[in-house]
DNA sequence: CCGTGTTACTTAATCGGTTAAGTAAATAAA
DNA sequence: TTTATTTACTTAACCGATTAAGTAACACGG
């Protein structure tokens, strides 16, 4: 059985496809009766709309592309929600497009978006990626982009961010009042931005509680966990630190793997803040206290602001920015109240 | 600055469109040397092909549709991992839709997918669907589609499952091995495929243990999480359950802090295992005792059955069934060895 | 009764590739 | 030498919807 076309319905009604399509959408040019006419022969035959020949011919294709390092992250599983949220209340459609941290996979993906695939991008980039040479800044300028959590500072696009410095100096002063002096933080990428503000926001701590900032204060961790978990152990055992900031959810859940393998304590032995949004955070042993990053909001902030843009062109995207704090959720795995 | 166009290479070139789209895609049609030197110029122009053009043209869009019930998931976002992995490797795009376990929300995206915009589906149906009247039978007719894990029986399409009957009556005998006698399964739906299936298993394993199946035995619990944590609380206190079987993950945690809330020990006072795929699992407190679904793997035997079929249409995709087993990973959250 | 609008359509071009069918020139076979 | 075949293209139709431009019929003000 063939799919039913305009053209179809036109020969049927003995109208032109024209008057079928204005029809459809409700155009003024279209009698009120051949409206209904129209209508009801589609519902009856089930017509659908063919959405490739409309996207090609309007150059909109109604389709947004979340581009994200993984999936399995309560952060960007709940960021990939507030998204949906909202494009399904607009009748977008969603694509999802994994980089799995890799830099050549996610220029591949941008490469493929100046195709016009896609009306606008919402993206979250990966721990390799560098401003340097890459396509982002110039995708930005031809099609709408919107950053969420993980920016790309030297690129002018909107953003939506969490307050990732005072997070970090928050999370700091918290282990440091619960009597930590060793502090260590693990960070999952060196050019990262928010790894960074993460990063100024710990020294900014440790500064105003004259705590010195030593070679062994932050921990780089990749992508791989079996490595990342090797580096972690030989660092717990060489250095004898009495607090650790997980700056991603991965990593949070390996300290707590190290430290079992260690026998450390938490949080006798060493106090623990994890950068996460894990639902289970709270019946953890022990239970974990978490900077808790607003995914779901951001998410449908950086949606909403697209859509906006979307709507109406005139909309100042690139100079869009936000800010939605994170908060500190304290649990047992520190000290402090 | 327009998009470059097959058209405005054979400008520059002075070659007919054919020739170019001919030459891109290889055609022992074309000579050697023009194909190098579209290839270069196209190179040169930055030109990326228009995929609606093509999809209109070969009713094809090198697109396939996941939808599941939610993304927040360590389930569904393995799930997505596997299917992605597979995709990527095949350079087909991901469209991502979430149900949120309504019916309708299912139907209407499903009606839509008659409009040829994705080549195939993978889905898990919401905890509400049910064959009857559902447009899923007449779909898989017209587009190839896999159901994995939360599969429509009575719909005839192809299957990717794990061993629910089997793994539940293996974490049941679990419980009762670990002394438990008046043991509880949440349900997340009364007509879910997998639910039935994990229900019997569980009466399977009490009948075989000369257990009594009463009206308690199974609860049925919603998707919305207060009115889940009201049901299970009132049973906790009406009913002396030594052991409970959430057959979700969100249902897992939901027995955690029903049991926080009620002072009831685990696995003291009553044993716990979870359908769950929660990385954490072994660090909660306690430590979970879990039906490990494959996930990944199961998204990845989806999606490359999918392709299969998509690569060749001969494939008798619906008679297609797998079933990839569950795994029992016993932690401290039960008794028994 | 004429000109101007308005209504309700139709015609045809268009979006950007793809592909069946055609063609001229070169080469091979008879 | 003539015919058949191959090579390397071009022409033009096509996918299915959208839309600018055109048109016939009718209404209305003057």
């Amino acid at each position: 059985m063939e799919n039913v076309t305009i053209r179809m319905l036109a020969e049927r009604l003995q109208l032109s496809t024209a008057t079928i399509s204005k029809a459809l959408s409700n155009s003024h040019e279209i009698s009120e009766e051949t409206k209904q006419r129209v209508l009801a022969l589609a519902a009856e035959l089930n017509y659908v709309p063919n959405p490739y020949a409309s996207s090609l011919r309007k150059k909109s294709s109604h389709t947004i592309a979340v581009v994200i390092p993984e999936v399995a992250d309560s952060f960007f599983a709940e960021a990939i929600n507030g998204i949906e949220s909202v494009a399904q209340d607009k009748g977008y459609h969603v694509l999802i497009y994994l980089t799995h941290e890799s830099f050549m996979k996610e220029q591949a993906i941008l490469k493929d978006f100046q195709s016009g695939r896609v009306d606008g991008v919402l993206i979250s980039v990966t721990t390799e990626t560098t401003a340097a040479a890459h396509g982002l800044a110039q995708l930005a300028k031809e099609i709408p982009l919107v950053f969420f959590d993980r920016v790309c500072e030297e690129v002018t696009a909107a953003r939506i961010t969490t307050d990732d410095t005072i997070a970090a100096y928050n999370a700091t002063s918290h282990l440091i009042a619960g009597g930590c002096r060793h502090i260590g933080l693990l960070s999952a990428s060196r050019q990262l931005s928010i790894s960074n503000r993460r990063a100024e926001g710990f020294q900014q701590a440790l500064a105003a509680h004259q705590l010195p900032l030593t070679a062994a204060s932050v921990l780089h961790c990749s992508n791989d966990p079996v490595a990342t978990q090797q580096v972690l152990q030989t660092a717990l055992q060489q250095h004898h630190y009495d607090g650790l900031i997980a700056t991603t959810e991965k990593l949070a859940t390996a300290v707590y793997q190290a430290c079992e393998a260690l026998s450390l304590n938490i949080p006798g032995d060493i106090q623990v803040i994890g950068f996460s949004n894990l639902s289970t955070a709270r019946f953890l042993h022990p239970s974990l206290t978490t900077v808790s990053q607003p995914a779901f909001d951001m998410g449908k902030a950086a949606a909403t602001l697209l859509f906006r843009a979307l709507k109406s062109s005139s909309f100042p995207l690139n100079e869009q920015q936000q800010v939605i704090p994170s908060s500190l959720i304290v649990r047992n795995s520190t000290k402090a109240h």
